[in-house]
DNA sequence: GTAGGGTTAG
């Protein structure tokens, strides 16, 4: 059984779409009829779900026809939702494969297809019935579903544990890196008022929290804007003993930098070096931001430099595209147009391919520096080259044309792009209404909206403050309330 | 076998 599934495996992961295998007729029949035209492509969702339920509930579906459906489902082009693979896993834990369920499991993730509650519940499920919980299987499921946006579900799942663990005796006890992934999950959402509890909470289990969790913690808080409450655990940390890595000090010294805190950030850069740790990329890119950001682009490039010239620092710490970015947002703000484009070919000599932050930092960069027909210029290279546009880059030179006074290009771009294959997001359409509120031009803002309604599209808060702006700039107090 | 950091638009 097992060499044949390996065949069946090994001959399934060479094709791409449908492949006949011997008895699987029904399923070969459903689906050569329909592939690759692609406007039957829609109902092939639909029809998959028919047939699984058919075929699921009634308990009838054997390993091969499993694996067979499996692999036609992620090569499904709309992806089936994580429901029909739900589905398809019931059917094969009713027949008890649960080993298989966990390697089709394996072979989902490692398309990029994001698991649900229900597959995590099946997979669980599976695992007890192997007798495999163990803390790595729960650890791992908890660190997917916190990377997978399923914080909570994760949060759920160990609560769910905890009690468990009290009412029938210690079943499988979180560790170290279990909590970690929730307090990282936890702080990255902004929920830093749970993820201290968690932190109390496994220091009172006994477990010793190490640098990843202080890390954690601290990012997140200084994420929050609660800087006094970061410091204090950096400070616990080092009376505790627990040892910072060159991560810890990039956290605190990229808070200090983003506010503008230069001379914080020096005291703490002199520290880390002080005690032995070793700077890397980022801490370079970070304090070049700070310095960016405040107009002191002088020293951002002398510390640039110091890493450009090869030897004269240690380990490998080279510009990197984002030390090259940062540095292109340096020169732009002030003013400096003409060396972004010598850096932009230093990159080029270097090495360092530009990516699609670069592009927007040059088309916005040259819109804000009065450069509009520029941006425009560079624009339609990118059109013409290979590279894919992306809608911040558009939506960066739209808003500049509107502020150029070019409302009738920004119109026909809008036109032009979002008819061909962009799909203009709330940003995009805060920009044009913005445009035409300033110059007055409300029949066509109506029609945008009307538009974006269509579109499905939800207003923000920028998209009504930008509207009560303009209203009661014609005093039309009635539409503002 | 499971964990943490940096750049871009209204």
């Amino acid at each position: 059984m097992r060499a044949f599934k390996a065949t069946l495996l090994s001959s399934i992961s060479h094709s791409r779409v449908s492949i006949p295998i011997n008895g699987v007729s029904s399923l070969s029949k459903l689906f050569t009829t329909s592939h690759p035209d692609s406007k039957s492509k829609d109902s092939d969702g639909a029809r998959l779900r028919e047939f699984l339920h058919g075929k699921c509930k009634s308990g009838k579906i054997d390993l091969h026809e499993a694996f067979y459906f499996f692999d036609y489902m992620i090569h499904m082009q709309p992806t089936p939702p994580m429901s029909s693979f739900n589905i398809l896993f019931t059917a094969l834990v009713k027949n008890k494969h649960y080993g298989d369920v966990i390697s089709l499991h394996t072979r989902m993730n490692s398309v990029g297809l994001v698991p649900d509650l229900i597959t995590s519940n099946i997979l669980i499920n599976c695992c007890c019935k192997m007798s495999r919980p163990n803390v790595v299987t729960y650890g791992t499921l908890i660190h997917g579903l916190c990377r997978s946006d399923n914080t909570i579900v994760a949060l759920q799942l160990h609560e769910q544990m905890v009690s468990e663990n009290s009412k029938y005796g210690v079943i499988c006890k979180p560790n170290v890196v279990w909590y970690n992934s929730i307090i990282d999950g936890l702080c990255k959402d902004g929920f830093t008022g749970k993820a201290k509890e968690l932190f109390s909470e496994m220091k009172g289990n006994g477990i010793l929290v190490d640098a990843v969790t202080y890390t954690s913690l601290i990012h997140g808080l200084c994420c929050v804007g609660d800087w006094e409450e970061a410091k204090s655990h950096f400070i616990e940390m080092l009376n505790q003993g627990v040892q910072p890595t060159t991560v810890t000090f990039n956290v605190l010294l990229d808070e200090l930098c983003k506010n503008g805190k230069m001379d914080e950030a020096n005291k703490l850069y002199k520290l880390m070096i002080q005690r032995g740790f070793q700077p890397d990329t980022y801490t370079y890119t970070i304090l070049m931001d700070g310095y960016c950001l405040v107009g002191r682009i002088h020293e951002a490039k002398k510390l640039f430099v110091s890493m450009a010239n090869k030897g004269c620092l240690p380990n490998g710490i080279r510009p990197d595209v984002v030390t090259y970015n940062t540095l292109l947002i340096g020169l732009f703000i002030v003013g400096r147009v003409g060396d972004t484009r010598k850096l932009f070919d230093e990159m080029q000599v270097n090495d360092v391919a530009p990516d699609s932050c670069t592009f927007t930092i040059f088309i916005d960069g040259l819109c804000k520096n009065d450069c509009v027909l520029d941006a425009l210029k560079f624009f339609h290279t990118l059109e013409n080259s290979k590279f894919e546009l992306t809608i911040k880059i558009v939506n960066c030179l739209i808003d500049g044309l509107y502020k150029f006074g070019r409302i009738e290009m920004a119109w026909e771009l809008f036109h032009k792009l979002t008819e061909k294959f962009l799909v203009p997001n709330v940003v995009m359409y805060n920009i044009m209404i913005n445009g035409l509120c300033k110059e007055g031009k409300l029949e066509k803002v109506n029609s945008l909206l009307l538009n974006m309604e269509e579109k499905g599209c939800i207003p923000d808060v920028v998209t009504f403050a930008t509207l009560m702006r303009s209203f009661i700039k014609n005093n039309e107090k009635s539409k503002v309330v």
